[in-house]
DNA sequence: ACTATGTAGTTCGATATCGAACCATTTACA
DNA sequence: TGTAAATGGTTCGATATCGAACTACATAGT
C-alpha cells in the first residue's frame, strides 16, 4: 500500500515529539523527578485527592506495577502520603502532601517559560483544534488494545 | 495563563499516543524487538547502509549510548553487521545483513494490517495534512534542545 | 458458612534509557 | 613534530518500564 509509509512517518513524529518533550519537561524537575511523577501530581490537583493507585494507573494508561514504582517514588520524596483505604482492605489511597502540592506549583512555574516559547510558535487555535483529533487517535489505540488481547 | 493547560493536555495526547502506538508495534514484533531496533533497520534500507552509530543516533536524536545499545542488540540477533570505518580508525559503519533485510521486511508485512485498521479509521488527507505540522513541532523542539549529543 | 474465583497491590527479574567517566584516535595549532 | 583539545564509541551505574508470579482481601454462587 502506497499510503503506509505516511503512517509511518507520523507515528515516527509524534514519537520523537514525545520524546523530546518529555527530555524538556524532565530537564526542567528538579531531583530526578519524571513525567509520570510530575503527571500523578496533576492528577491528584486537577481530578481529586484520594485516588486508589489503580485508579491512577487506568488513568495514565500504564501497567499497575509501574505505578507502584511511580509512586514509591513520590512518597520516598515526601510529596504524597498512601493510607488505607478503609472501604476496601486490599487497597490504598493516595494522598497529597502540603509539600507535594507546593511541588507541582513550583513546577508549573518552573514549565510555563518553556511553554510560552513553544506557544509564541504554534498558537493556541491550532493546537485547540489537534488536541480532540489527538484524543480521538489515543482512544482509537486504547480500544484496539483491549480488542487485540 | 490561561491557555497553558491545552498544551500540557496537547503533549499529555502526543505522550500517551506514543506509548499505545509503541506498544502496538511491539507486540507485532518478534523475538523482544523494539521500536527503536526495527526504526533502525528500516532506516538503513530507506537512507543507506553503512551509516556509523553516530550517525544514527543523530538520525533518531538519541545518546549515543541508547544506539550502541540498540546495534548490540541488533548485532546480536543477526540482524547487522559492524565493520571498523576505513576512513577513521575510532569510528565503526554499520551493514544490514541478509537476514537483517529480510527480517525488515517481514515486520512490515505485518505490522500493515494494524495500519490498515488505523488508516480505515483516519484518512491519509486527515494524517498527510498532519504529518507536516507535527514535523514542523519536532524542529522547533529539536532546536531549543540544550546540550547537543 | 464455604469454597472458588476475582481484584488490589507488591516483589522479582529482564531489559531499556541515558549521564558520567573512560579509552583510542584524530585534528588543531604552536 | 609534539602536545592539547575534540571526537567516536564503549563501559558502568542509576533508574524506569513492565510481565509473571505472588499475597492478601473481597465477592459470587452454592
Amino acid at each position: 500500500m502506497d499510503r503506509i509509509p505516511l503512517y509511518f512517518a507520523f507515528f515516527n513524529e509524534i514519537g520523537i515529539i514525545a520524546q523530546l518533550s518529555r527530555a524538556a519537561f524532565e530537564a526542567r524537575l528538579p531531583d530526578g523527578l519524571t513525567v509520570p511523577h510530575f503527571s500523578v501530581l496533576n492528577h491528584l490537583i486537577r481530578v481529586a485527592d484520594g485516588r486508589t493507585p489503580l485508579e491512577l494507573a487506568r488513568a495514565f494508561q500504564v501497567p499497575k506495577t509501574s505505578m507502584t514504582n511511580t509512586l514509591t517514588g513520590l512518597e520516598a520524596r515526601g510529596l504524597v502520603e498512601m493510607r488505607p483505604n478503609p472501604a476496601d482492605g486490599r487497597s490504598k489511597r493516595v494522598w497529597l502532601t502540603a509539600k507535594g502540592r507546593r511541588f507541582r506549583d513550583d513546577a508549573i512555574a518552573t514549565l510555563i517559560p518553556a511553554m510560552e516559547g513553544f506557544a509564541a510558535r504554534f498558537s493556541p487555535d491550532d493546537i485547540g483544534a489537534l488536541v480532540p483529533r489527538l484524543a480521538e487517535m489515543r482512544a482509537f489505540l486504547d480500544a484496539a488494545r483491549d480488542g487485540a488481547e
